[in-house]
DNA sequence: ATATAATGATGAATTCCTTTCATAAAACCG
DNA sequence: CGGTTTTATGAAAGGAATTCATCATTATAT
């Protein structure tokens, strides 16, 4: 039977390379986990590991089970983790992930009233994914997600949040400023300004460039909002954040935003579990807190602002 | 330490509802299983089950750790499958190394068929090599190379696979296209098209123009086989390539093909792997799937065809 | 080359943890 | 209220994991 025990060892070898810095770590000796091993591949048939020179190498069998290993031990130490807050009489931890980069000042928004009102719930944000958001909520990696691509999956549902537009940013001085929307063409020679994600996860390469056939001469990505608007702002660049992004930076630094086409951008934004989880009341209550706080809503600006939706 | 044991304990049990029906289905008595979980709730430091009337019911942790044995069980049978099919020999993976241009085509014959018969293998093909083609061998860069060149090499056994030769391909509106045999200084004038690879591994230069002490005029690399023949046949170059191949281009390209030298370049591909790799019943049969494979017999194509060897 | 240090493998002895056994306590059912 | 079913528990037994001591191999330094 494969066991927790023989995971730790093949991990620990595979981290330190050796069998006695293994045994060290783990509290064990090295003839332990000799024999551990010896035993572990006896049951499955199969070498793991296999001398060269003197260190060891990991055969192919020995390098699968290093992949589980590294993923369930994550899972063994998350499950301590959660027992002992249950043990410590908190009632759980919300560990949410978040696939929306500017999303994060809204989402202190909510957390900061969750943590008051459930003081024994610990949060935990997470914004990288080994392979995607979906993946890692119906994997229990995040128990919510906060996303603008609601993609089906089986045992996830989405419940939305509220809808925004994605508005151009550009410097005041921008000769475009004047103007009310923005086409693709129009860009056909600015430089694009976007966080760091894949490019077909950019709304504004997906839906606006691309569909017109047509891309920006440049694409720099920025990871801090603060200093992405700056960099726009002091015309190095054009941006497409939400437009409630946006308001919070309009009376701060010399920007205009721009309708992206006629009808503007709109996405709509959504926060997605797993349907058949035990009914933890703080999970609803954190919905329930995060659907009724909205972005902080769009002032008027006078020339240049936010065309206002319905 | 939460072990693999205790999910199996806690998961027998919600299952089944009480702990003498878990303790028969896990072959230990029930006593095991009611000090088990007493021990491991005083690890924990909480409660997992409570008794409710003479039944088990579960805590708010023992229903969290219900989950996740359910999911965590499920990934380590998971891993024991695969165990088991390595352990069988089913599952590996075989990377490959050709050290021979135009030979693809040949090995995809070998690959499609294998790949149906080894679902759960997978094949890597690699032609490009730090060093060279046996080191990669040696160093377990890669499981077999399919070379023309055998280096002997401590440690690796080569096996023939099938001979061909090296056939000159001209236009057919060449000068030389009604000869026969093609010498060294016929070709001091023209330009050499070959696969982008050192010199000293053409072996139409080391083994016919070095030894004549003389060099085409010009020499050109070309990736693409396909490419290299249609420049060829528009007078362009000329090149040297597998007898094999240049078969099966010589109805659908302007081509003739010259013997190089009264002998024609005979060549022998081989098949090497480490003689001392575990026996994987995959890589044997790879080797006799290649064995059975041979490239596309020639046909006759009257004058300027390929000259058959014996 | 030779000595030395580092590393893994191995068999026997030991330790420690798990399991069983025997029994008690509690709960349901007629 | 017995009879039955189920869990809990302490002591004893059993067995698997660990250690100890030692050897073999390989790399490194002298």
């Amino acid at each position: 039977m494969l066991e927790r025990a023989h995971l730790a060892i093949i991990h620990e070898v595979h981290r330190l390379g050796t069998l006695t810095a293994a045994a060290r770590t783990l509290n064990l000796s090295q003839s332990a986990l000799s024999h551990a091993i010896r035993r572990l591949e006896q049951q499955a048939g199969t070498a793991l590991l296999y001398k060269h020179g003197r260190r060891l190498r990991f055969t192919e069998a020995g390098h699968y089970l290093c992949g589980v290993a590294e993923r369930l031990l994550a899972q063994f130490d998350h499950a301590e983790t959660i027992l002992g807050a249950f043990a410590a009489g908190r009632k759980g931890s919300l560990r949410i992930g978040v696939e929306c980069h500017p999303c994060h000042r809204w989402l202190v928004r909510v957390v900061s009233p969750f943590l008051a009102r459930w003081p024994e719930v610990d949060i935990d944000i997470r914004r990288e994914f080994q392979f995607s958001g979906i993946a890692a909520l119906t994997q229990h990696d995040i128990d919510m997600l906060i996303t603008p691509d609601p993609l089906a999956a089986a045992g996830l549902c989405f419940t939305p949040l509220f809808g925004y537009e994605m508005v151009l940013v550009i410097s005041r001085s921008h000769p475009l400023a004047t103007q009310q929307v923005a086409r693709p063409a129009d860009l056909a020679e600015e430089t694009l300004l976007s966080y760091p994600v894949k490019d077909e996860r950019l709304d504004i390469l997906s839906l606006f460039f691309t569909p017109a056939r047509c891309r920006p001469r440049g694409h720099k990505h920025v990871e801090d909002t603060e200093i992405l608007l700056r960099m726009v702002a002091a015309g190095r660049g054009i941006s497409a954040i939400p437009d409630w992004l946006a308001a919070e930076y309009l009376n701060e630094l010399p920007l205009s935003t721009l309708r992206l086409g006629e009808d503007g951008l709109q996405k709509q934004l959504y926060i997605g579990r797993r349907d058949k989880d035990r009914p933890a009341p703080f999970i609803d209550c954190f919905l329930e807190m995060a659907k009724d706080t909205k972005p902080a809503p769009l002032r008027a600006q006078g020339a240049g602002t936010v065309p206002q939706k319905s």
